[in-house]
RNA sequence: GUCCCCGUAGCUCAAUUGGAUAGAGCGUCGGCCUCCGGAGCCGAAGGUUACAGGUUCGAAUCCUGUCGGGGAUACCA
């Protein structure tokens, strides 16, 4: 049980008193962690809105929940200040008590969702026919970094990866590959020339208005079951997968499912066929349109030529997920640009029927240059994926090479364990970077920032952890021996009580992230604990400490703000290195 | 035209969803190393939260309007 959820319990029945039961879960949610330390742990808010709603001053409404609170063995005693805040400090014992539970816990006490629920993400969802670019970074990294989240707490997860397989885009390659196929290039590297074909056929349908209906063409024959096609469609489709998968396998990220638009295509006839028969959809200048109210454009489900559209497919697979999988909850982690697109698709789904689902456009901003413009190569071409994991990856070398040559004693890291570290310091920085910043925003890409060893990043972090285990390396401790060895827990100081109760925060920082689907509440939360840990190793001696007992707590203290920050990391599916 | 998102320190971003004196990093200025990893720590300067009204005990946050930026907007995804 986090603290935060022991007080709530504490404050349920007084405020059910007040409030009756039926309100008193929103008002419980007015107790929060303090925002200032000089005002002690925890501060409970209700009192300012109760007592309007009472007709009673607030500073006696908060004054009456004060005294009736039984708080004695967790807090001392709880203060009011201001307009009415009740204001609370936990019992040192206490707080030592638990980080002693969570020292001798692999969660770390981070308590499971009260109540868990099924979640189906959907995240990734490249363009097949494409290469993956910067672009699929963020989808890709925010929905796996929310799967890792969910799991941790106890819910059951689903991912899936929405591939775009069956769209004009294959209609495009098809086109290309019957006349102007490099065969030699092919036979060599069949994804590098499917790849050219495509920004080769690109660029004509601009110049060429024709182009695009000979495209469009081939997607329908596609579509229609053209046997050529179909057949050329199951060459391509494994050689795409391979290259998808090689990024997927860099980037630590694995889907449960992947169920592109393809598999949904012998579905898409008789769901147009039910909207129409129910009465949703209606034709409309030859298209079958969805008309929702609030909306000035109808959704439409499928073109004048009965081609059915993303809209189709993406019903059809809201249908075939509930069918399935019976979700509580379907996240969909997908550019803002396409806001739009699934107001109107939730909308739809409602009509249809699902409404008891949570259906969330989980929506992220765009990855823009240092110019502030999209982020493009210095030829204005989109930055390949590879390219970028390439490009942080060797700087990270640098950063890595610089500082093992710093280091006091020398240099520790062979040339291969450099590689390693590299690797890991610079995937982790992407992603760190990306997940750092409220989702909502652009976001502004620069190697050099997210590489900075100061800051809120991912090697500063990753820095962080390492440090702390030098601690034990140096001191020869085995850390697998310091929880089992029942050794107190002193919290003395100002700085280990700030760190202490930091590294008890680590389920409420994880609440934080799913409240609102944002992991840079977790970032956040890694932050301020390397903040507050340098506070006190910058103070406080922890080899040297003296007696003996002293040193054995400070030495917990180290262990779990190193398994702290390696959970937290890993859960934003980032990785640590023992030393770098 | 209509709808949506955004506007916070010189720069890049936070702010627990309406809480107390709006916080970090970078940059600037000033301090601190015989001591466990100094890519560190301490301190200072820097804000009319775009602007104007409103709502209330309390507003960066909610409402209205104005200005500025971005996105979407019937047969791509």
């Amino acid at each position: 049980m986090s603290i935060l959820r022991t007080l709530k319990d504490r404050f349920r029945p007084v405020l059910a008193e007040l409030v009756g039961e039926a309100d008193v879960e929103k008002v419980l949610d007015l107790i929060r962690p303090a925002q200032d330390a000089r005002f002690g742990d925890y501060q409970a808010n209700m009192a300012m809105p109760l007592g309007k709603q009472l007709g009673r001053p607030p500073r006696e409404v908060a004054a009456h929940i004060a005294q009736r609170l039984q708080l004695d063995d967790l807090c001392e005693a709880p203060t009011i200040a201001g307009p009415g805040f009740i204001n609370l400090r936990l019992r040192g014992a206490v707080l030592a008590e638990r980080l002693q539970a969570a020292a001798g816990d692999a969660r770390l006490a981070v308590p499971p969702a009260p109540q868990p629920r099924t979640y189906v993400v959907d995240y990734s969802a490249p363009n097949v026919a494409k290469p993956m670019h910067v672009g699929h970074i963020r989808s890709t990294v925010i929905g796996d970094a929310l799967c890792r989240v969910l799991r941790h707490l106890g819910h059951r997860v689903e991912s899936d990866n929405h591939l775009g397989d069956w769209g004009t885009q294959f209609g495009m390659i098809l086109y290309g590959y019957k006349h102007f196929l490099d065969a030699a290039a092919y036979a060599e590297n069949p994804v590098a020339e499917l790849s050219r074909l495509y920004r080769h056929v690109r660029g004509l349908m601009e110049e060429r208005e024709e182009v695009g209906k000979f495209v469009l063409e081939e997607t329908a024959k596609l579509h229609a079951g053209d046997p050529e096609n179909r057949r050329l469609w199951r060459e391509f489709m494994p050689v795409c997968l391979a290259e998808i998968d090689r990024m997927y396998d860099r980037l630590g990220v694995r889907f449960d499912h992947t169920l592109g638009e393809s598999f949904y295509q012998d579905r898409l006839a008789g769901l147009v066929d039910e909207l129409v028969r129910r009465g949703l959809a209606r034709r409309s200048d030859g298209a079958v349109a969805v008309f929702l109210e609030g909306h000035k454009t109808p959704m439409l489900v499928q073109k004048q030529d009965g081609a059915f559209l993303y809209a189709t497919t993406d019903l059809a697979t809201i249908r075939y997920r509930m069918d399935t999988f019976h979700p509580d909850a379907i996240l969909y982690v997908v550019d803002h640009r396409q806001s739009l697109h699934f107001d109107q698709l939730f909308a739809v789904a409602r009509k249809l029927g699902y409404r008891d689902v949570e259906l969330t456009h989980v929506r992220f901003g765009t990855v823009l240059g240092e110019d502030g413009r999209p982020f493009r190569t210095r030829e204005g071409d989109i930055v390949g994926l590879e390219s970028l994991l390439d490009e942080a990856v060797r700087r990270a070398g640098e950063v890595v090479a610089a500082n093992d040559e710093a280091k006091p004693g020398g240099p520790e890291l062979s040339a291969d364990r450099r590689r390693g570290v590299a690797e890991t310091v610079g995937i982790g920085a992407l992603k760190y970077a990306d997940l750092a910043q409220n989702r909502t925003s652009d976001y502004v890409f620069s190697f050099d920032k997210m590489l900075a060893m100061n800051g809120n990043t991912g090697a500063y972090m990753q820095y962080a952890y390492a440090r702390v285990r030098s601690i034990f390396r140096k001191g020869n401790v085995d850390r697998a021996a310091l929880a089992p060895s029942g050794a107190a827990i002193r919290l003395e100081t100002p700085e280990e009580r700030a760190l202490g109760l930091q590294l008890l925060r680590l389920g409420e920082a994880l609440d934080l992230v799913l409240a609102d689907y944002r992991p840079n509440q977790l970032t956040a939360y890694l932050f301020e604990l390397a903040g507050r840990f340098t506070a006190f190793y910058e103070k406080h001696p922890v080899l040297k400490a003296q007696p003996d007992a002293l040193r054995q707590s400070r030495l917990l203290l180290c262990d779990l703000t190193a398994r702290t920050i390696r959970q937290g990391l890993a859960l934003l599916g980032i990785d640590v290195v023992e030393q770098m």
